[in-house]
DNA sequence: TGTACATCAGTGAACGCGCGTTCACTGATGTAC
DNA sequence: TGTACATCAGTGAACGCGCGTTCACTGATGTAC
C-alpha cells in the first residue's frame, strides 16, 4: 500500500518519478529529462529510480507513453463520440493545443528516434492511429478510409509541428483554433485549377 | 586560398567540419553532433572549429541552415517552376523524400527547439515557405493562398514526421511515394458525409 | 630578391560539469510461526 | 500477541565518460619594405 511520507522508503516513487519528468519536461524540454535530475526532484537519491526503471530510455517511454494517453484524453474530450466532419475539426483544434500546452512533451512522443520496440509506446500510438480512423470512416462516405485517416493526421501533426516551431502564428488560442479550423476547411473544399487533379496512385497506401 | 593538405592550417576548417557534422548525424543522429566529436571526424584539435564556429550552437544552426538550402534543392529538383496541381504533388513527393533521406537532419531543421534568432535559419526557412506559397498561388484558383499552402505544407510535413516515426510504411521509396500522392490527392476530393464541412473559421490564419 | 614582422589558424593542457550505471550496503516492511 | 526473518526499496560512494569552453601557446602565411 503506497503512502506518501517522508520515511525511508518513499511510497509510489515510480509514480513520482514520472511527475518529476513531466515537470523537468515542461521547463527545460528534453535535454533537461536525465535520470539523476529526476531523482533530485523526486527528493530521493540517484539511484532509487532504477528500482523502477529498467534504465533512462525506460524512464522516458513510459513519459512518452503517458503523453499518449494524455492526447487520447484530449481528444476525446474535445468529442466523445466525433461522427461528423465538424466533429473532426473539434478533435483537430484539440490535437494541435495539446502540442502547445506540453509542447516538450509532444516532441518526446514524436520527434525522438525512440525505439519502437517499447509495447507500452507501441500499444499507445494504435489507439491514437485506430482512434482517428474511426473518426475518417464515421465522416467520410469515401471508401479510401485508410488514405484519408492518414491524410486528416498528418495534416494535423504537420500543423503542430509548424506551429510549435514557431513558423506559424501562434499568439494566442484562439488565433492557433482559428487557423486549424481553416486549413481542415481547406481540406474539405480546396479547388484546383485543372479538375483531375494529381496522379492516381498507383499502389496501396496505409499501413 | 583554401587548400586541403595534412600541414599546419587544415585551408578549409568550416567546410569540413560541416561536412564531419553531418556524417555523424547520419551515422549517429542529432546525440552524435557534439563539436568534440566534429573535430576528431575533421582530424583537428578539439578547440580549433571555434576559430570559424562562436559555439556548438553556431555550429548546428549551420548545419539545419545547410538542411534549408539542400531541401529546397531537392524541391526544385522535382519541379522547377511547378504550376498544377499535378507539379505540386511531385513536389510534395519530394519534400517527404528529403526527409527520408536525411532523417536526423530534417529532425535538426524541425524538431529541436532552437534559437529564432539565428539569421542564416531565419532567412533560409522563409525562402521555403515562400515557394510554398508560390506553388499555391499558381496552381489554385481558391483565394484564399494563406490558408491553403499552409495547409499544403502541414499536410507534407506531417507525412514527412510520420513516416520518420515509422507511423506509416516507409518500406520502399515508391511505397512512400504512392502514399504522399494518394494523401495530396484525397486533399483535392474529399468529400465529407455533410457538405458544409467545417466551421467557417472567424479570424485571419497565417503568419 | 630577401628579410622582419603582423596576422591568424591551429594546438594541447586544463577546468568543471552532469551524466548513466555498478556495487555493497542498510533501513523499513510485512509475513510465518 | 510477540518475535525471527525474508524481502525489497532506498542509500551513497565510486567508476569512467564525453562534453563545452578557457587559455596561453606556436607554427604557417603573406605582406611591407
Amino acid at each position: 500500500m503506497p503512502q506518501a511520507n517522508d520515511s525511508y522508503h518513499h511510497g509510489d516513487l515510480r509514480a513520482a518519478c514520472l511527475r518529476a519528468a513531466r515537470e523537468l519536461l515542461e521547463e527545460d524540454g528534453s535535454a533537461g529529462l536525465s535520470l539523476r535530475a529526476v531523482a533530485r526532484r523526486a527528493g530521493v537519491s540517484a539511484t532509487a529510480p532504477y528500482r523502477h526503471f529498467a534504465d533512462r530510455d525506460a524512464l522516458v517511454s513510459s513519459v512518452a507513453a503517458e503523453g499518449y494517453r494524455e492526447l487520447a484524453g484530449y481528444l476525446t474530450a474535445a468529442h466523445p463520440a466525433p461522427a461528423m466532419p465538424d466533429d473532426l475539426t473539434a478533435v483537430a483544434v484539440a490535437y494541435v493545443r495539446f502540442a502547445l500546452d506540453h509542447p516538450a512533451m509532444f516532441r518526446v512522443m514524436f520527434a525522438e528516434p525512440c525505439d519502437p520496440g517499447n509495447e507500452e509506446r507501441v500499444e499507445a500510438t494504435t489507439v491514437l492511429s485506430e482512434y482517428v480512423r474511426g473518426i475518417v470512416r464515421g465522416a467520410f462516405s469515401d471508401a479510401d478510409v485508410d488514405a484519408l485517416s492518414t491524410t486528416v493526421w498528418a495534416l494535423v501533426h504537420g500543423l503542430a509541428f509548424l506551429h510549435l516551431d514557431g513558423k506559424l502564428d501562434a499568439s494566442t488560442p484562439e488565433v492557433v483554433a482559428d487557423q486549424v479550423r481553416a486549413a481542415v476547411h481547406a481540406l474539405f473544399t480546396a479547388s484546383p485549377v485543372v479538375s483531375q487533379a494529381a496522379t492516381a496512385p498507383s499502389g496501396r497506401a496505409g499501413a
